[in-house]
Parts: C-alpha cells; structure tokens; sequence
DNA sequence: GCTAGACCATG
DNA sequence: CATGGTCTAGC
C-alpha cells in the first residue's frame, strides 16, 4: 500500500536506474495498465528520461522527444505496483521499458490497481513547479486535480487551512481526499490523528486554527519519519518497494492496533469504518468533540 | 458536494 | 469475504 513516503523512496531510487536514459523500446504484456492512457505505450521508444517527480502518490517520467517536445509518462502504483530494473521470470510483469543502453525497467503489479499512462503536460494552477523532482510548472493532466501534498515546498497552508475547515465531512475523510490534500493513505490518515489527538469521526469544520496546524504537524512529522525509516530498508538493486514489507519496521501507533494498549494512556484501540475504511483510535487520546 | 460502488488478487 | 486507492455514477 505505498502512500507518499513509500513512492518518494520509489522515486529516489528510479533516478539512479533511469536518468538521462534513451527508451529503445516500450511494451505492454496487459491491455489493463495503460487503461488511463490515450496512446500506447510503444510511442515512447527514441524519448530520453529527463526527470522523475512526484505529487501526492502520482509519479511521472519527464520524456524528451527527439522532436524536442517533453511529455510526461504517469506512473501510479496503486497497491501494489514495483518498478524493478531487469527482472525476469517475476509473475504480473505488466509493462517494460527498453533502455538503449541494454538495461530495462519493469512495472509489476499484482492487484492491477496501477497504471502507466503517456500524457500530456498542462499548465500549473499557481505556476509554481508542480511536484518534487521537477522545477517545471506543467504537470500531467491526469495528475492536475491531485492537490500538493505536505512535503511540497510550493504547498500554501494557510489556504489548506481554509479548504480543509469549510468541509462538512469527518476529518479522516478530508484527510484520505487527494483534492484536498495529497499523498495521505488509510495507514499514515490513522497515524496522523492518533498523533494530533484528534478523533478521526470529528467533522472537519469543527475544528479549531490550533487543531488544524497541530493536524499539519503531526501528518508531516508521520510521514517525514516513515520516509527516513523507508529510506533505509531501502533495497537499492531493486527499484521498488514491496507494498507491505515495510510497514512491520514501522512503529504505528494506532493503525492495526485494534484492541491493543494505547502506547500513551494504556486503553484498548478502537476500530470503526469511516466512509468504508478500517478507522483505528485511542477512545481516551482522541477524544470526540 | 458528498457517498457508494466498481475494479483486483490475496489471505 | 474484507482489504485498499481512485475513478465513476449516483443522489
């Protein structure tokens, strides 16, 4: 289940496997991972990989066409989809990119939850540069209604702010909204709140400025320490993350943690649903209203 | 504008 | 049979 710390780590790795590379050749082994993509993927062939960024959990290859023109090449890992450089023989290898230089990269995907989409650049709202990893204002079309995440430094918090207190929702759904605020998953949506103290069923415009900016705070700390610890586990002979491996290194606090002590109070963690996702938390930390 | 269903393979 | 991210269709 790879939310932002772990396709940031997918990022940094892609760039030492990838940068500066000429596609020789593109193919796909599925129709179904190119579902999002107007044109096939074999038009890509002769473009060289300029960037890799990143916004939220959506990932893009900048190309540069040997016509000169750059367009991206979206890449979302849905649940479990790995980028691995030069495998063979690994079951659900939905897709691979050719290198000229003889090493390729492979996009497998068990749950067939991701893609991988040609696309094209449109201009940034703000024109300020669109994700990490790039200083270009253009971002991807399918990736232009993904809000910025809280690791961008073009992120402006104060109207986050004002969006995320005009919701007549709970908070962990404005929280799981990529409109909103991108890159938060079920996991670190969990974490975030259990770390701010905040019930996860509080409606959204219920909550005080000081409420709001400790929300911000500790959804950041959460994924900053998740992307150190990823950061570290990180495999570099494969490009990829395994979607589930690193989450037992990880130490959640309220994320499948149901009936276990709090580690701050000692009550049992709760699990309810909230807009269809398991919802754990501290009944004493995160107290209602 | 918000919610529920669809899409998948695995345990 | 629940799970999880996102898009789509519905109210």
């Amino acid at each position: 289940m790879p939310e932002l710390p772990e396709v940031e780590s997918v990022r940094l790795g892609l760039l030492d496997h990838v940068l500066s590379k000429e596609i020789a050749k593109a193919e796909t082994f599925s129709e179904r991972v190119t579902r999002r993509s107007a044109r096939p993927l074999n038009t890509l062939a002769g473009g060289t990989l300029k960037a890799v960024a990143r916004r939220g959990k959506f990932l893009w290859f900048d190309i540069a066409e040997p016509t000169g023109n750059h367009s991206p090449l979206v890449a979302h890992l849905g649940m479990s989809g790995q980028f691995r450089v030069n495998c063979s023989g690994l079951a659900h290898i939905h897709a691979s990119l050719a290198f000229t230089d003889g090493t390729r990269l492979d996009f497998i995907d068990q749950r067939t939850f991701g893609y991988l989409a040609p696309d094209v650049y449109v201009p940034t709202l703000d024109n300020a540069a669109a994700g990490v990893g790039t200083e270009m204002p253009m971002i991807p079309h399918l990736v232009s209604h993904i809000a910025r995440d809280l690791l961008d430094p073009h992120l402006d918090p104060v109207a986050l702010a004002v969006t995320i207190v005009s919701k007549h929702t709970s908070i962990k759904k404005v929280l799981l909204d990529q409109a909103v605020i991108s890159g938060i998953g079920n996991i670190y949506a969990d974490e975030a709140l259990f770390d701010a103290g905040i019930h996860p069923l509080l409606p959204a415009n219920s909550l005080k400025g000081l409420e709001v900016s400790r929300l911000f705070m500790s959804a950041t700390n959460v994924l900053e320490r998740s992307l150190d610890a990823g950061g570290t586990s990180f495999d570099s002979l494969y490009v990829s993350v395994n979607g589930e491996s690193g989450y037992f290194e990880r130490s959640l606090n309220a994320y499948g943690r149901t009936g276990l002590p709090c580690r701050t109070c000692g009550q049992p963690i709760e699990q309810i649903t909230v807009g269809g996702r398991s919802t754990h938390f501290c009944p004493h930390c995160q107290r209602r209203q």
